[in-house]
Formats: structure tokens, C-alpha cells, sequence
DNA sequence: CTCCGATCCTGATGGC
DNA sequence: TGCCATCAGGATCGGA
């Protein structure tokens, strides 16, 4: 499941492999992800040079001097570079040909994911509303307090949205929640300013941990070489229901909350 | 405005 | 052994 930091891993593997590379050619073997693949993508894209890959949320830019490639790894995707005459295997729906041998190729089992086309970035309708991103100056206890008040629903589903904050999936917004102590089911607008502050101070360190470590590799994730993530051997609460709190001992309970799992511990939790 | 359920998809897993 | 149901979940959409 690509949380920001799975997918700001994929991004700094495959910048510098891809920066500067002149597309030759789109082949899209199965457009039907998220959304359709544009046509438009494999029109536009030939003749461009990449010149920036950079990341919004969980959305990898590729930047050309007019156009940009908006790609979501949804759940189960993985971006890697490989030389074009590799055989694409099952599952392996998108390449981005470009002019060294090499291409950028996009596995995605579930097809959650998505690769799209824009010319205006700022406007384009996933990007404009966007959320600050959390290791930015921009989200911080104000911020997280300002916007919880008169919020009643439930403090983990807060940090899903995409237009509170940027990039945090399931994973990310439990662990976060344990370290700072609160229950996944708490309503965001009891938090008081300690607690947003708390709160906020644990997302960003749960983020760079993960982040060092590669991010978390439940199932698919892998990284632009192939390799996986090791945060998952650092999970405190996620999926950790039936197992000791690594603080007090108590059993780490799971609950469905809304559509999703919740893990929790029920005595050092708030 | 806010919130919640439904929706898209495939593969792994568990029960019978 | 095989079959079927369930679950994983990011983000949008529509309706309450």
C-alpha cells in the first residue's frame, strides 16, 4: 500500500535514472486502471525530454518543459526501471519508453493505480485541494487543531483525507496514532492543542522512520530496483492485533472502523 | 459543509 | 483437494 513514504522512495530511485531521458514512445498494454489511460499520454509524450520527477501526496510528477505525467500507485503498484527488451510480465500494464534502452514500467495487479496527463498541474482536478504535505512547515499543531474543530468523526479518518493532509494511508495514521497516544476512534474535534501537537510531532517522525527504512512492504511494495521496504519489522499497532503492546505488554486490539482496520493498544491509548 | 457507504480490482487466506 | 467468501485499501462519488 503506497503511502507517501513508498512512494517518495520510488521517486528518488528512479529520478536520477529518468532525469534528462527523451521519451520515444508510450506503450500502454492495459489501459484500464483507476481511470483510463489518456491516448492523449502516448500522443504527447514522444519527443519530450523529462527534465523533474517530483512528488505531491502519494502522486509521482513527471515533469517535460510543457506536459506532465501524473502517475498513483494506487495499493498494489510499483514503478521500476528496466531495459526495454526485458519481457513486461503479467500485470505490468504501462512503459515510458525512453531514448537509452530503458524504460519506466509500471506493475499494478490491483489497477488501482493511475497514469494521466496534464498540462496545468496546479489546476488539474486530483492535484488543486490537496492537503499540506506532512514534513512541511505548513502542517503543524495550528494547522492540525484549526482544522479538527467541529470535526466529529473519528481522528484516524481525518488523517486519510487527502485534503487535511497529504500522503498518510492506514498504516502510517495508526502508528502515528499509538506513539501519540490516541485511540484511531477518537473524535477529531476533542483533541486539544497538546494533543494536535503530539499528534502532528508523531506523523513526521513515523514518516522519516519509514522513510529510512524504505518505507513498508506488506505485500507488492518495491522499490524502483525491485527491492522491498523494512519498515514493517518497526510496526507497533498495524496488524499487530492478538500481540503484546511493545509499551505495556496489553494485548493490541483490531476494530473495523468505517471500511478499514484500526489496531490499537486499549490501555495506553486515549 | 460534513460524513459515510459503495465502488473499482486481484491475489492471498481461511473455513468447510 | 477444491470451492467460495472475505479482506486488503486510495480516492472519488453520491446521497443522507
Amino acid at each position: 500500500m503506497p503511502e507517501l513514504p513508498e512512494v517518495e522512495t520510488t521517486r528518488r530511485g528512479i529520478a536520477p535514472l529518468i532525469t534528462g531521458r527523451r521519451v520515444l514512445r508510450v506503450v500502454v498494454r492495459n489501459p484500464k486502471l483507476r481511470w483510463r489511460v489518456p491516448a492523449r499520454l502516448a500522443r504527447e509524450l514522444p519527443g519530450q525530454t523529462v527534465t523533474d520527477v517530483t512528488r505531491r501526496a502519494k502522486y509521482l510528477l513527471l515533469a517535460t518543459s510543457t506536459d506532465t505525467v501524473i502517475i498513483h500507485l494506487g495499493m498494489s503498484g510499483s514503478l521500476r526501471v528496466v531495459p526495454t527488451s526485458l519481457a513486461p510480465e503479467l500485470h505490468e500494464h504501462v512503459d515510458i519508453v525512453f531514448d537509452n534502452g530503458y524504460c519506466l514500467r509500471l506493475r499494478d495487479p490491483r489497477r488501482f493505480g493511475a497514469v494521466l496527463w496534464t498540462d496545468k498541474p496546479s489546476e488539474h482536478a486530483l492535484l488543486a485541494g490537496i492537503g499540506p504535505e506532512p514534513l512541511s512547515a505548513a502542517f503543524n499543531a495550528a494547522y492540525l487543531f484549526r482544522v479538527s474543530r467541529g470535526r466529529r468523526r473519528a481522528i484516524r479518518d481525518l488523517l486519510l483525507d487527502g485534503h487535511v493532509v497529504a500522503g498518510i494511508g492506514n498504516i502510517y495514521a495508526n502508528e502515528a496514532l499509538f506513539d501519540a497516544r490516541l485511540r484511531p476512534k477518537r473524535p477529531a474535534g476533542r483533541l486539544n492543542q497538546d494533543e494536535c501537537g503530539q499528534l502532528v510531532r508523531t506523523i513526521r517522525a513515523t514518516l522519516t522512520r519509514a522513510l529510512r527504512a524504505g518505507g513498508t512492504t506488506l505485500r507488492d511494495f518495491q522499490n524502483a530496483s525491485g527491492k522491498p521496504g523494512y519498515f514493517q519489522l518497526k510496526l507497533k499497532a498495524y496488524g499487530r492485533d492478538g500481540q503484546p503492546c511493545p509499551r505495556c505488554r496489553i494485548t493490541i486490539r483490531h476494530i473495523r472502523l468505517g471500511q478499514r482496520s484500526a489496531f490499537f493498544c486499549p490501555n495506553c491509548q486515549l
